[in-house]
RNA sequence: GGCCAGGUGGCAGAGUGGUCAUGCAGCGGACUGCAAAUCCGCGUACGCCGGUUCGAUUCCGACCCUGGCCUCCA
């Protein structure tokens, strides 16, 4: 393996070399559970997700944790309002997100602890960092001292007289410096809490993934990624914490950091409003499509999110599809490594090169499927095994093209009123027959409005292709067509 | 204001010091039915101005523009 990934801290691309190649270990963000994620929430998950497989694929022993935050102020809030604890919240959106993210190919993370279930590691990280003269308690707070750490900004290329210089935040009169952030905090009754050594509170947002990163995969973990906005302040504190409560250890010895989705030019966030909720999506459009849209880009480029990149999503999809559907009278094991795309992800990542190799995999079946005269030859058929093996292991790399060809085409199709569709096609065959081919559009149109396509057959006569390959699914009742459901 | 990315053909989006991204859309052609699908072919794309070079979209400098972070944020 020959991974390469570009290491924020170093802001130049880096050969991986994990510390224990026996047991690599991955730590992401996760979301915090207080309502609908969008559709940019899901870049990180889906992209490191592709670096997992990978990792997966050529390490050792891969532990990847993706951390679900389920206390927090906007949690609070949520649960106030709806007169709920914060676990009902929590729990509801928690299993929501995980719906979402496995129908989006999304595997589940080795580990994916929860904030509240590691209160008591957080208490005892404040109290080291206390100890260790790195931490002071005030007013019931616990503060990071940031003059503490001469390393303090290292990550985001800040000085900290920049910071406090720059910051636009009201300084809280109990920190010693503008730019010390909040460990423990605490709780009004209302919300809520837990005993601390400094009294009932509650804990900072930074230092949760400090906590449960060092609970699940040590103190020196290989790859810690987000999303670039979480740069600074979120990993330079998580920095700071981390290194300090564990000796100098460093903390994380690859960072990585995904570009935002921006729609309407504009990064999508809940505060500006231009977010397109996940779960909607899904609902909307098939969940492959909106996945193949979040990798056509590179990771740390921005993306634009638009209708217009589904449909053309999805219209990949349908020829990528179709050719594998073209392909389905041979069965095939996965390849187990398909090179152009192997390189194309060990390059940082590359999923726009790697989904270019995949289709150039998918011309070459095509062509070969146009232009074999037939009966095809055995190397002709060699090739195409060869080719579809290809594709469904450069599939399974992206998390792309793993269902059945028919399934894809008949999405949505349990909406569809099979009786109505076969007597459109009776109808439209009939019309065929009688060369009244204004009224048999009319009905492929109506169909299409439905959601079904109709490809017809090649002629049978003369050419040197043929129409063995032709399937007669649900609909169809016979000879030179393919009906199949599509949306 | 500080820090950091980026400006590629109608659109999305890779990449490279000197043939080719790829996808979607479009236009010709083949096949069909004047359709769909598929195949074949096509488009002198690299923000602007200088510099280095035999040669720059690619390297260097200036400029213009856009986005992100500096506050919760994937």
């Amino acid at each position: 393996m020959a991974l390469r990934l570009h290491n924020s801290l170093s802001r130049r691309v880096e050969l991986f070399a994990p510390a224990d190649p026996e047991r690599v270990t991955m730590y992401l963000c996760g979301p915090t559970v207080y309502s609908y994620v969008h559709i940019g929430n899901a870049r990180g998950p889906v992209v490191f997700d592709v670096l997992a497989r990978l990792l997966r694929r050529t390490c050792g022993k891969l532990v990847y944790a993706r951390n679900i935050t389920d206390v927090d102020d906007k949690i609070n809030a949520a649960a106030l309002e709806a007169g709920v604890p914060i676990a009902a919240v929590a729990e509801k959106y928690a299993a929501i997100y995980r719906e979402d993210m496995a129908k989006l190919g999304v595997a589940r993370p080795d580990v994916e602890p929860l904030a509240t279930q590691h209160i008591a590691a957080i208490i005892a990280m404040c109290e080291n960092l206390i100890a260790s003269g790195h931490a002071y308690a005030a007013e019931g707070h616990v503060l990071f001292d940031v003059a503490k750490f001469a390393d303090y900004g290292k990550l985001s290329g800040r000085s900290t007289d920049e910071m406090i210089a720059g910051a636009r935040i009201e300084v809280a009169p109990y920190k010693r410096n503008p730019a010390d952030f909040v460990l423990w905090k605490p709780s009004t009754p209302e919300l809520p809490g837990w005993d601390s050594p400094w009294g009932r509170g509650r804990p900072g947002w930074h230092i949760e993934c400090s906590a449960m990163a060092a609970a699940h995969l040590g103190d020196t973990i290989d790859i810690h990624a987000g999303g670039n906005d979480l740069l600074f302040p979120h990993h330079e504190n998580e920095i700071a914490q981390s290194t300090c409560a564990h000796g100098g250890k460093t903390f994380a010895r690859y960072w990585l950091h995904n570009g935002m989705l921006t729609f309407d030019g504009a990064k999508m966030s809940k505060s500006i409003g231009n977010v397109k909720q996940l779960h909607a999506l899904l609902q909307r459009y098939p969940p492959e499509a909106l996945r193949y849209a979040l990798l056509s880009a590179h990771y740390r480029q921005p993306l634009d999110w638009s209708d217009a990149l589904i449909e053309q999503s999805i219209a990949t999809l349908d020829r990528l599809y179709g050719t594998l559907r073209d392909l389905s009278d041979w069965n095939v094991e996965p390849a187990a490594s398909a090179r152009d795309v192997e390189e194309a992800l060990e390059d940082d990542l590359n999923t726009p090169q790697a989904l270019a190799a995949l289709n150039g995999l998918a011309f070459e079946a095509r062509h070969l499927l146009e232009h074999e005269p037939r009966p095809m030859s055995d190397t002709a058929i060699a090739e195409l095994r060869r080719i579809k093996a290809g594709l469904l292991g450069c599939g399974a790399m992206l998390g792309l093209l793993q269902q059945d060809p028919e399934a894809w085409f008949k999405r949505g199709s349990e909406h569809v009123d099979a009786t109505r569709v076969e007597e459109l096609i009776k109808a439209r065959r009939a019309a065929r027959a009688a060369r009244d081919f204004a009224r048999a559009d009319a009905i492929r149109d109506e169909l299409a409005a439905m959601g079904v396509a109709i490809e017809d057959g090649k002629a049978p006569a003369g050419k040197s292709r043929t129409d063995e390959r032709i399937r007669h699914p649900q609909c169809a009742t016979g000879d030179h067509r393919r009906v199949c459901l599509v949306r």
